[in-house]
DNA sequence: TTACTTTTTTGACATATATCAAAAGAATAC
DNA sequence: GTATTCTTTTGATATATGTCAAAAAAGTAA
């Protein structure tokens, strides 16, 4: 659990009153590869860390799967369209490693927000700096081309490369397979 | 100043006296037309309540303006990464159309948040609704063709084509504006 | 090891989209 | 109302990327 609270005071420090109570209502989850954590058709009712592991979402799109977003170590994850609107989502949240995971129930969280404002405030901050990266990985999506994609994945977040398997990048870079094999015999 | 109060609400309704307190710090400007409101390199210290108008928002790349957002009435705008993060930004923004903004500044609203918790829980509703409608734009960004990306802005938000002209609108689709006039073109 | 499965690469070809140039059309100013 | 500017469309061609199929390579299990 430590870990967890390593990453929220990177965030906002929380009174130790919170701490305890947020304490209280976390779960602990170990686990393994290939576990569907969140299916899509249902409403998602859980916030979830990830202490240890790696993750992605992905979705079906004309039988095809389509992963956008992976997780790794000291992040917080959930489908968030509907943990955030309380609807079913089309996402499916996928362990691609045997993992370590803390949640909260949505209700739970709600509580916390009443009951402390500087959980409130923390998790205000942490949707500041998520919406930024968001921003910044529309950008590249939108106005780069599939090499620039990849090369700046290669300088950001190399140690994805160690983890996941081609297919899954590609799919997350928004390019076919073939298309980012072949840009990788291109560079090397 | 009623438009801002009423699209508040629609988040999270909040105290008179947390409405009281916000009014004091509010400032309203009516701008002109091709007024640039914020620009690149700046740090921008101000959110934005765009009451009448609409606005974009764009960066330079290759000497090329890239659009990437546009707002319209009742909605909130800044620089957001410039804003939260509290760095010099790449963006700028400009008024499409004569508007009506209120403006708040970066260190009023941490006062506010600071006195009025409720504040601060509008804020990050804002933000979670914020958050996933960038991750819906994203997916349909990295995942749809050029076509599909234009119906889909026909079907959604069919008023754009009436107050932007397509060369932004074809930046803010991702594609040339040769492209979407051959997409328009072929659609009817 | 050997067989089996999964992942990655390569080849041939099709398609979508970009680019450059120019024409047509619409809006604005005098 | 004409000239001027800005926006949109059209044409010809180039390029990037996708698709389908198959081979090669890597990983996994008995």
């Amino acid at each position: 659990m430590n870990a967890l609270f390593n990453c929220i005071d990177q965030y906002y420090k929380i009174s130790d009153a919170s701490k305890a109570a947020l304490k209280v209502l976390l779960v602990k989850e170990s686990l393994s590869k290939n576990t569907i954590l969140v299916t899509e058709g249902t409403v998602c009712n859980q916030l979830f860390f990830l202490e240890k592991g790696c993750v992605r979402g992905y979705y079906n799109l004309d039988g095809k799967e389509v992963t956008y977003w992976f997780s790794f170590e000291n992040s917080f994850l959930t489908s968030f369209y509907s943990f955030i609107s309380r609807k079913t989502g089309i996402e499916n949240i996928e362990l691609l490693e045997d993992s370590i995971l803390w949640s909260i129930r949505y209700e739970a969280l709600q509580g916390l927000y009443d009951q402390h404002p500087d959980i409130e405030r923390m998790v205000r901050i942490v949707y500041e700096r998520y919406y930024i990266q968001l921003e910044e990985r529309l950008i590249s999506s939108q106005f780069k081309t599939a090499s620039e994609r990849y090369e700046q994945l290669l300088e950001v977040s190399p140690h994805m490369l160690q983890r996941i398997s081609l297919g899954h990048i590609a799919s997350y870079l928004g390019i076919s397979q073939e298309t980012l094999s072949r840009i990788r015999a291109k560079i090397s």
